[in-house]
DNA sequence: CTATAGCATGTAAACGTTTACATTTCAAGA
DNA sequence: TCTTGAAATGTAAACGTTTACATGCTATAG
């Protein structure tokens, strides 16, 4: 178990002082190959590593990073994750995942606090640097004492910041939010023919919702389309929650020919409420993602969804916060290109 | 920015020694209030966070964890992980995801050095423990130089394996596998007088593919039905996966008039695979998720599963990892259900 | 009035590294 | 033979904590 050896020992078992050891650890070109060769053997006999905690302590740096996001099992947030990871493996970082909102089978559970405590254990931890998405942050509004919070953080330790920007807070803002997507999707629905457009899932008052609701009820207004409240029906972003919404929808009997989903898993929801109440997706009803998660090909039928290359927001990223972390000037960010991928779910209505 | 006040700083603030400041911060009673709330005023007001490195080095021991796990965009591995890091949370310990396979839109990276990798990273950054899920040890015959490294790194670091127990390595293993469930579906595809059952997805010397597999032959040679090569379409644990394999299926022409799918990933892309040639589910075939993601009660048809209520396995994991740190005794596993969900991916063949 | 106990606080060593600076060794040039 | 310089190695301080032990103070008992 505990045989963790130390430099000491390994100094020890050579004959040479703990420096000549450290030399030979960080390849210091100052060492008599013999030297060398011997301290390597010890180290690999001993089973050695050296101890990075001892090493952070007088370096005054870690190698490790945070990324803070609401769930990791939302696609698109692992996905981004996927892609932060592999690159900070590369560049050696290694990094502490907080998944701030606790969704189980039994309860989600998300707790306002524990995005504030995720900032502490951070910062105590010393990370080089950290990636906050999500949560609070998506709010409309986020609350006085988060921002505070987050303000104060901000001070500590280099932050990439995956919102708009938010005033006193010194830390770089990245937004993907990108919206011609959504404007391709309705121009392409009314191009069929199509003129009461519904618009499902997302939660109230929290900015990528409202953002995308923007763009929905402007493009509408600007094409002289009904554009009523009735024709939005929201709840969350999960499969269960595009479900309901749909069904919510229906319930309200307003006409609709067709409807922009938030994302994938809402579209699987309401593909799967429209079929329990005989509405054919795309004979009665055509149906659109606004982002794809990469299963809406396989669907039945073949979903029409806006493919928003998230994995390139994931390089811009980690690549945002390396450079800030070395103070090196930020990485032009690579273009975010929505793409409407036309398949199956959308005709013209009757 | 690099504002970091050390303990020093207070003390000096408050005219006190940094043996004091350590006592209220580790809310130590002999202290008198008024010092203590001197101190505590001036941690406030300089945004004092202790350092957890500095604490690390003295205290000999950290409150971070890893995980190392092969994709967290796999649904199974990301639901895992929330239940890991849900209670280490709750135990102020933070965890390091590492993801050992690198999947992108662009290429799966599967770096059989990545893993090892993990481990000296986590050895070197002297986390209290690990989990260690998928990846080469999955691998019906893990790499020699593999075996070594997980062997070294088990000597360190407490460890909790997620696979059978492999000799000689100083771990805890816990192997979730519990097969009821696809005796279960065997049997009541049976019922429904079904006689040649195909077998979709999974991997070619995976230990999981193997014993899902083992059950599958078993149980169809117990019932004395067909169980033939021909029916065994193998690839991998995705959607585009369980598409190519039900292509690959139909190709050779083999009579079926069922299938099992790997998970629900797997079943999707078997359901597009159908549905492009002309067949039906129920009607002309039927279909059974071993392994529900949550998303199968949603598909249409509504897709019959096996729900192994994986969130439990991942208490167990992470309790039992735990009181592996602590040197407790460990928990009772809790007992991992196998439940067949019927739903409407099931009918009597023509 | 002194001894003593108990409490609040201070002192200093230790944790395992890195690194600036010091020392030793040796070969080459004077 | 002595000097010089370079190369290899050693010494010790520093990083920010915790904690065993020491010290000083106050109140109480003798």
């Amino acid at each position: 178990m505990d045989n963790t050896a130390t430099i000491k020992d390994i100094a020890k078992e050579c004959g040479v002082s703990i420096a000549t050891v450290s030399r030979v650890i960080n390849g210091s070109p100052k060492v008599l190959p013999e030297t060398r060769q011997k301290i390597e053997a010890a180290i690999s006999r001993l089973n050695y590593a050296p101890n990075a905690i001892a090493k952070s302590l007088v370096c005054k740096r870690t190698t490790s990073i945070g990324v803070t996001l609401p769930d990791i099992s939302n696609p698109y947030f692992s996905s981004l994750f996927c892609e932060i990871e592999a690159i900070a493996h590369r560049e050696s970082y290694s990094v502490f995942l907080c998944n701030t909102m606790f969704r189980s089978s039994v309860s989600s559970h998300p707790n306002k606090q524990r995005e504030q405590d995720y900032f502490q254990m951070l910062k105590e931890a010393q990370v080089a640097g950290a990636i906050i998405a999500g949560g609070q942050l998506d709010l409309v509004t986020p609350e006085e004492d988060y921002l505070k919070a987050l303000s104060l953080f901000a001070q500590s330790v280099p932050l990439v910041i995956l919102s708009k920007p938010i005033p006193n807070i010194s830390a770089v803002f990245l937004d993907r939010e990108e919206n011609t997507g959504i404007v391709q999707a309705i121009h392409f629905l009314v191009s069929l023919g199509h003129q009461n457009i519904a618009f499902l899932g997302g939660e109230e008052g929290v900015v990528i919702t409202d953002a995308r609701l923007k763009i929905y009820r402007d493009t509408l207004l600007s094409l002289h389309l009904p554009c009523s409240p009735a024709l939005i029906s929201l709840t969350d972003y999960y499969v269960a929650d595009g479900y309901a919404a749909a069904k919510r929808l229906l319930e309200r009997k307003v006409p609709f020919t067709a409807a922009l989903a938030i994302n994938d898993s809402v579209a699987i929801g309401a593909l799967r409420a429209f079929a329990d109440c005989g509405i054919s997706v795309p004979g009665d009803v055509s149906l659109i993602s606004c982002e794809e998660f990469g299963m809406a090909p396989f669907f039945t039928p073949r979903l029409t969804s806006i493919n928003r290359h998230g994995d390139r927001f994931g390089h811009t990223v980690i690549k945002t916060l390396l450079a800030n972390i070395r103070k090196e000037a930020a990485p032009r960010p690579e273009p975010v290109i929505s793409e409407l991928m036309i398949r199956e779910s959308c005709a013209s209505p009757k």
